[in-house]
DNA sequence: AAAAAGTACCTTGTATTGCAAAGTAATCAA
DNA sequence: TTGATTACTTTGCAATACAAGGTACTTTTT
């Protein structure tokens, strides 16, 4: 038996996600790994399971591209950067974004 | 073809749609298509074949009960209401959505 | 009365997506 | 060589939004 606060957040964050990748990338470079560490940084828990995924779907659609670079501490790193068809991805998220905050905003009022 | 940005505003509101639809129920009572006006009338819109099914699962929950009224207008109507259930899932989800506002936010900066 | 239109509710099948769990592979330390 | 660490990947499952189609009751039109 789980709370269901684990489930409200995890349907809620559905879709989303690939926005906070979006955002992410766009500042810079990054690799799954440090992904996650951004994503926890501002209270957003994902797994592998979850991110990988999201990352070759993403690739896939031409919203971000990667370049393998060696790492001093381990395995090569895929660091995935974000394309100009992924900015204007990112641009129609944040205006999507924008619009569902207003929107729970005049429910809630 | 469709354009992405239908898409894009479908995949995000996974999830948030079953909290709009306990703000709106928190308020009054009502049936099927005046909830689709509510929503409508806050720019986030939804077809009945994604409505009912969904009210159907937060009544199985406990989180929803409803009650027949005749129409002066047509067939009898199914006015749904929201439980205690449905309120305590309620804050949930209004700590939820607050918490990934930030989230966003948080990574936007 | 019969047909058409309007209103309301419901169901089926599909695509997407987040996640648990397990697996593969490279590097480094003991 | 063995184990630990880091990183990437895959498989199977559950949840959910939607398109499309259907049922049923009421009112209006012919």
């Amino acid at each position: 038996m789980e709370s269901t606060t684990d489930n409200v957040r995890s349907q809620m964050r559905k879709g989303v996600l690939e926005y906070c990748i979006l955002c992410i990338l766009s500042k810079q470079e990054a690799y799954a790994s440090s992904i996650i560490d951004s994503l926890k940084a501002a209270n957003m828990i994902v797994v592998e399971g979850t991110l990988y995924p999201l990352l070759i779907r993403q690739k896939n659609q031409g919203l971000l591209t990667y370049r393998w670079e060696e790492s001093t501490q381990g395995p090569p790193r895929k660091y995935y950067g974000i394309t100009d068809k992924g900015r204007a991805q990112l641009a129609e998220m944040d205006a999507a974004w924008q619009e569902m905050v207003e929107s729970i905003d005049t429910l809630k009022r």
